[in-house]
DNA sequence: TGATTTTAATGATCCAGATCAATGTTTTTC
DNA sequence: GAAAAACATTGATCTGGATCATTAAAATCA
């Protein structure tokens, strides 16, 4: 249950086998079904999630109802409301399981309470931070940058398993596109 | 020299005299004219910035030349390319003084070096981490769920130094737009 | 397995915001 | 403090991508 999840963390910061225990020990699992939502809009984020299995999306909602896509958390991610998981605000996204998921979660408590105890899981912290950072500001830079077809291209060459798994819909909510729209521009490419 | 750098990290983090003295040690100052630049796109970012005085404007250029502000840097903030200063991959936006302005900077190797004696030091660049991807995470929820008009109002609300401070076509490309398309929807409003 | 829902593709039309152009105004510079 | 450069405003036109509509193909479900 937790091999997954120990090879995660181990991939990515030094702690010896004592540590990983206590980490694992704050981690319980979650099923959920397909279309199933693990959180709801105007609460705080209170956990932080692990996937096994499955697929997570997380989206805005606009005022007129429509959504965009931040991410997609796919087997062995670690996702959650990450603004409102550290300012302790409300949270502005949703997260849907696209596919039926395992996940694994800690709560922000435990979260927050390890990071008092045990090094080892600050620099985990800040390397998880330091990703996210970059993750997210590439795709800031993304939209800011390039059109439409240019970002599809990027995504196929930066991406290619995002785009196979996914369907066109799922895509062209990712690249902020109306479906139609990337419809067209596949038949261009 | 360095007391509005000393206000800004004992406002965010418990550090004794004698370690914040150390801290000191490794900032050099630097004095720019307006509209002198930082650094060089395609080299890495070697320094973290921290503005005394003046304003700077962190950019993106588009493939036709463009520009697209991602950030400004006013009094007591500090400012680097932090994806490239991270992954130590080459920079991809510029920064600019924008003002006459009077800076502080730290080396990344001195910055890095520190986060190894000082805990402190991690605390700190914990909370700048944090800090940056939820201004950064607003800046990309923004963009994908509202448009100009509301971008605009948002910022004026949020933000209305920004919008007293910067020339009309500095809010404009912060908002990204063009400097046109905001004279129009100011004097709608 | 057949019925319903969801997805994909393509055409027609529309719109927010870009671009180009002209004119006046402010700022910079020497 | 005059000349040059940069900035702001307003009008005319253009365009990438949205929206609406239709039909076909896949998934999903009873």
């Amino acid at each position: 249950m937790y091999q997954q999840l120990g090879k995660y963390i181990t991939d990515r910061v030094a702690i010896d086998d004592e540590q990983l225990q206590v980490v694992f020990s704050h981690f319980k699992s979650l099923t959920l079904k397909k279309n199933e939502m693990i959180n709801i809009l105007g609460t705080p984020a209170r956990r932080m999630y692990f996937v096994n299995k499955g697929c997570l999306r997380v989206y805005f909602v606009k005022a007129n109802g429509a959504e965009v896509t931040r991410r997609f958390a796919f087997e062995n991610t670690f996702s959650t409301s990450l603004t409102s998981f550290i300012s302790g605000e409300p949270l502005t996204e949703i997260t849907k399981a696209i596919e039926a998921s395992e996940l694994l979660y800690i709560t922000r408590d435990d979260f927050y309470g390890l990071l008092d105890v045990m090094p080892a899981w600050g620099k985990f912290y800040r390397n998880y931070l330091e990703f996210a950072y970059v993750t997210n500001t590439k795709r800031l830079q993304s939209f800011a940058t390039h059109d439409a077809a240019e970002r599809y291209k990027q995504l196929l060459k930066e991406s290619p398993h995002m785009v196979l798994r996914l369907s066109n819909k799922m895509v062209a909510n990712y690249l902020n596109i109306s479906q139609e729209a990337l419809s067209r521009l596949k038949s261009k490419i």
